[in-house]
DNA sequence: CGCGGGATTGACTTGGGTCAACTGTAGTGG
DNA sequence: CCACTACAGTTGACCCAAGTCAATCCCGCG
């Protein structure tokens, strides 16, 4: 599922991306209103929470209250790192900072198995993730298919060398606040951030 | 206040802004780490609340404690916004977007009379927010200015025609969830999002 | 077999970046 | 009171990453 918000022509700009287990609609109960706008682009199994059940929570548990609201500030956290990547990355940074952001998320829940996951999006979706053109995303996916560095086709995402995908997107999973590391490979780049100075 | 990513060499992305009576660490409680950097571009008189006094807050009075969830989702739906600016608009837009949120921010907490106000940051900073280089931004900022749209000059903000100044950012503030609609001329304006078809 | 949406490619254009000056202007210290 | 410094703002010339426009390909599906 993805929460998008749209421009005055209908373009929409992508503001997050959901996959299986998460608290999509979270932000719902404490503002009342949404400021944006909710799709899902696959089919997709959904729980319903309602409000009067979470208000009972905050009233009875403030520990599962705290990790409620903790929930939603992971979502804080992964708009700023998107902001990261909007503002100081260029295509290729983008587009890799995401594929492996949410390959390390495919992997915290089991989904991806360190090599390999489904990514059931279009370059259309990615385009409006990464605010870029469907046809820029096009050929920067090429390049990097050429450099054996990941390879998006058919609703699979393939990661051939991870430390060189997390390298040019400069990625760092710590925001993702993941209980444990991600099991596979991701050793050697865990830092990429740090390298300054 | 600032709060703001580097990259590899350095250089910041500044993610969000922060106005006088902002809460601005309240995040780094339920988190308990930190993603980011928080800096002072101004003097700034600061307050601090110790964690144990917000688990306090927590266990005993739900009401406020939703308020305080409720602020911090207030920056999530702000970085939401920032990340449409920074995704779907070009340079014009993603300053004039900024000033007008900025300014109206400032009316909020009345610091800002609805023509000017004061607005204490660089081109640099401005361009480290809206993801441009301080030439380009230098170069915007011209033209809102020969366009006698709005004029940034010796820390003051300067909003001349605040309706052509929402439209080319393409703004609404209602993700700002403010009580009161801003006082001034904003009526005019303020729906400039939905205008699509 | 034809249809439609996604993917792909090429040719051309442009917004914004880079580099390199130069101009304020507010300190600071002699 | 005035050099000297430092940093912010300005401007111009040039370049490139990404957008636009326009085909064309591909594949699953009814």
């Amino acid at each position: 599922m993805i929460r998008y918000i749209d421009d005055v022509e209908g373009h929409r700009q992508i503001v997050s991306f959901h996959v299986p287990g998460d608290f999509v609609d979270l932000h719902g109960y404490p503002l009342r209103v949404l400021d944006h706008s909710i799709a899902t682009i696959t089919d997709a199994l959904i729980a319903v929470v309602p409000h009067s059940q979470l208000s009972q929570i905050m009233d009875s548990d403030p520990t599962l209250a705290r990790k409620l609201w903790a929930a939603t500030l992971l979502d804080a956290a992964m708009h700023r790192e998107w902001l990261f990547r909007l503002g100081r990355l260029e295509a290729v940074g983008r587009i890799a900072h995401f594929l492996a952001e949410t390959d390390a998320r495919l992997q915290a829940i089991g989904l991806s198995d360190g090599r390999t996951c489904a990514l059931p999006i279009t370059q259309g979706d990615l385009a409006e993730i990464t605010g870029l053109t469907s046809i820029h995303v096009n050929r920067v996916l090429r390049t990097l298919r050429e450099e054996n560095i990941c390879l998006l086709r058919a609703s699979r995402l393939e990661i051939l060398d991870r430390h060189r995908l997390y390298r040019i997107g400069q990625f760092d999973p710590t925001y993702l606040y993941l209980k444990a590391t991600p099991p596979t490979s991701a050793a050697g780049a865990e830092s990429a951030r740090q390298q300054r100075e």
